[in-house]
DNA sequence: TCATTATTGATAATGATCGATCAATATTAT
DNA sequence: ATAATATTGATCGATCATTATCAATAATGA
C-alpha cells in the first residue's frame, strides 16, 4: 500500500491553493481546524514536508518573520504590509537588477520583498 | 558612572567595523577570542544590542540562515555565496523596482538578495 | 467485511537563539 | 589608591519552530 488520501491532506492541499497568498503554519492550522477541528499541528508540518517534496508547494520567506508556504507558480516576489501583516504576490520581476551585480559573481537566483502599507490598509 | 568603555567593546566594535562584511555572532565571538580568549557569548550579544540601540549597527537577514551585522551605511544590498556562504555589500539600487508595485501600495522599505557563486569561488 | 498498515493527534523532545542571573572583575570618579 | 558600581563570563532558563514518539484511528486491497 503506497500514500493514502485523507481528508487531513485534502483539507491542507485544498485550503493553500485557494488561500490566495502565502500563509503560514499557524495560519493554515487555524482555518484547517474550520474544516477539522481535532486537525493536529504535527499533520500540518508533516504535509507541507510532503506537498514541498512533491515539488507542489514553494516557502516564503520573509526575515524575521515565520516561513509561509504557497502553490509553486512562476518567478515573483512579495509585498508585506506592516499593518496587518499579510504577503502578497507580486508579478514579473525587472531585468535591471543584474546590474547590481559586480563582474566576476554568477548570480542564480534572487529574493525580493517590498514592505508598506497595502491597499487595504491605506 | 554611566556607560563603561571596556576592552571587550572596543574589540566587537571595531572587529564589525573592518570586517567589511556582515558578521554572525559566532563569527564575532571567534575572530574576537583572537582578541580575547575568555569573551563571553553574552558579551557578545549585549554589545550588538547595545549598539543596534545605538543606530550604530544594523541587521542583515539572510532567509533561512543566521542573522549577520553590519556598520550602518547608505541603502544597498546584498549577494549570497552558496559555496562559501560569505555575505557582500552591493552598492546602490535600481529605481526601476517601484514598478512592480501596484497600484494603492506604499512602500516604505524593500530588501533584496542575490544568491549564486562569488568571484572569489568562481 | 476484515486485516494490514499508512496516517493521525497529542505531546515530549529537540535545537537554536537570546535573555536572566549572579558572583567575580575591571573601569571610573574622587 | 580606593570605593562605588557598570560590566563581564559562565551558565541556566525562556521561547520559539520543528521533529520524534507511539498508541489509536482510518484508508485501502483482498
Amino acid at each position: 500500500m503506497q500514500e493514502r488520501n485523507t481528508k487531513q491532506k485534502q483539507v491542507i492541499a485544498r485550503l493553500i491553493l485557494e488561500a490566495g497568498h502565502p500563509v503560514s503554519v499557524q495560519e493554515i492550522l487555524e482555518v484547517g481546524r474550520g474544516h477539522m477541528s481535532r486537525l493536529g499541528i504535527a499533520t500540518v508540518y508533516r504535509t507541507i514536508k510532503r506537498l514541498l517534496d512533491a515539488g507542489e508547494l514553494q516557502a516564503v520567506v520573509i526575515p524575521g518573520d515565520v516561513v509561509r508556504y504557497e502553490a509553486v507558480m512562476p518567478h515573483h516576489h512579495h509585498f508585506k504590509c506592516s499593518r496587518c501583516d499579510r504577503v502578497y504576490d507580486l508579478d514579473g520581476c525587472v531585468k535591471e537588477l543584474k546590474s547590481m551585480v559586480p563582474k566576476g559573481f554568477k548570480v542564480e537566483n534572487h529574493e525580493l520583498t517590498f514592505y508598506g502599507c497595502c491597499r487595504s490598509c491605506a
